[in-house]
DNA sequence: TTGAAAGCGCTAACAC
DNA sequence: GTGTTAGCGCTTTCAA
């Protein structure tokens, strides 16, 4: 479908009697027009509902203010706040973020940055540090700011900001240990979530150094969500009841777990200590409260859209943006 | 900032050897083109990495692809999910969404409409039927599709997708009245959310026309999650110790009301029923399974961008589409 | 099957 | 303060 011819600057200009030009200075709110001229051209603009075409302005201007944003998927809580985060600074500052979904899949987010590329937007903001190698060719050639979000522990494209995986996993891992947990059990999903990939890697190795070998049993396909939580816990269960302490890779599956032990009569934490990731405020209505790590989420989204922003100004700013993390002792642990 | 003056048709057809228009032919796949022409073409585009600048494609052709969708939030489970089915039918046809957040405020929403009808989309996705007077006229003025997702009893501008919000009103207090409950509480939460507003109403006169008076307390002003479902129910039992059901307004914030009770030494549904609404996975998984209504959240999402879809391709279709809804029962009830 | 000319609706740069 | 000129990088239209 065409759109219908819809009004254009010269329109307004000519109902108002004055140039283009003048017009486009009164929209923009740039150089220097008279108060009445001012006044005269947005009473036409209002009477005619004219809506600046911005195809046209982006291209004479070769600068545009959408920002490409490409994350993993929207239907779990964690990047849906990374998403609102973003928007939220974003609009602030005039900017709209368009977003893609890429579902984990590099090849997927390949022809995303392409095809969004093509709209020349003012910054692009895309989700961890893996992606194909022609996905970091073209962004690091695509002479806009580039912020990979959530991972600082690796080499930007051009710049990320985030929390180091790596550490949030060893402090975890630490932190149980001190508790004096020596069996321990790991519910992992196969979503090919790459952060959670290293944070499990980090935790195994950790142990592995105190000499104490991780239960891993086959990691899920499904939806890491309440209901595998409390699922996998049963399974896990059966074949290891020895275990003391599961880590799961995920707040919402480990809230599944840990009621799924309380609703069979197994204390939390005395015969069956639970752990999560991400610190989603639900953790902390349980019935104990989740030990978990809390991945600034909303933060991180918020700073990453700054950080193109501020890169938009011409400020000079770090390339690695840490927004830390903190763990939550809770006490399912 | 002002982005890195990329590669044009231009260059492409100079190093291939043909017109700016053969270029634009093969990159688009309309018109004739030999094959051995394409070829060339395709391996000089690859080579030098080329993306098409579809600023000026677009504005010449006067025909944009992507989407404007304005949801009220993204932190809610609710229209993340509605987002990810837009997002992904969207794609599959070659589209992008462009996402606003109206925070359900309509002055904001009106900016936004604006703003993002300066890009001319292809179409414009909005949320209920609730817009201020400019909102309406602005877009039923602008020419392209016009979905308002989520509610079908009213007028659209232009097509609706959605589900009747009365009638899943009337349906659950009546199901309620049915399993012989007469003393009813209702727990809100005031984020202007116009659809539970509805809702609440409905559930109110149907109750009032078997006599029967509905316990609302004062609304809230936080957001209707889990944690504030619990506080409120421990609220409301304190000042109304006689209740036999309440029904909150979404189904986070019934669960934390379930919990509670649970908590408390207090049977549900024998001493005390409750009930929820949206039909959000989490709630099945419940001690008790949540009575409530199941709106097909992702299911409406890819049918208002379908329908967009099908608009664009002159396919004639009803403007309103009724995606229905499920009661369920389950045992909180 | 391919190319040339004429814009799409705006803004940058400069002139007045 | 305001206007003029010359594009931005494509697609449409028509001619060859």
């Amino acid at each position: 479908m065409t759109f219908t011819r819809s009004r254009t600057q010269r329109e307004v200009a000519k109902a108002a009697g004055v140039s283009d030009m003048t017009v486009s200075r009164v929209l923009r709110g740039t150089g220097v027009v008279s108060e009445r001229t001012r006044a005269r051209v947005l009473k036409v603009v209002d009477e005619m509902g004219y809506v600046q075409n911005r195809l046209a302005g982006s291209l004479a201007a070769s600068r545009a203010n959408q920002v490409a944003v490409i994350i993993p998927s929207l239907v779990t809580n964690i990047f849906s706040q990374v998403a609102a985060g973003i928007a939220e600074e974003l609009e602030r500052a005039g900017y709209n973020p368009v977003i893609g979904i890429s579902n984990y899949d590099m090849d997927r987010e390949e022809n995303l940055v392409n095809s969004m590329l093509s709209w020349r937007p003012a910054g692009f903001i895309v989700t961890d540090f893996v992606h194909t190698k022609r996905t970091r060719n073209i962004l690091a050639n695509a002479g806009i700011p580039v912020v990979e979000m959530m991972e600082t522990s690796g080499e930007p494209i051009d710049m990320c900001v985030g929390f180091n995986h790596t550490e949030s996993a060893r402090i975890m891992a630490e932190h149980l240990l001190e508790k004096g947990y020596r069996r321990f059990g790991y519910l992992g999903w196969n979503n090919t979530d790459y952060a959670a990939a290293t944070r499990y890697t980090v935790i195994k190795d950790r142990l592995a150094a105190e000499g104490i070998y991780l239960i891993a049993p086959e990691v899920f396909d499904q939806s890491p969500d309440f209901e595998a939580g409390k699922q996998a816990m049963a399974q896990l269960l059966k074949s290891h009841p020895e275990l003391e302490v599961v880590i799961f890779s995920n707040d919402m599956s480990a809230c599944g777990g840990m009621i799924y032990c309380l609703e069979n009569g197994i204390d939390v934490p005395k015969q069956m200590a639970v752990a999560g990731f991400s610190g989603v405020k639900f953790g902390q209505s349980m019935p104990r409260a989740l030990t978990t790590i809390n991945a600034k989420r909303h933060e991180i989204g918020r700073r990453s859209a700054r950080a193109v922003l501020n890169a938009l100004a011409g400020q000079q700013q770090p390339s690695v943006v840490d927004v830390g993390f903190d763990l939550i002792a809770g006490n399912s642990s």
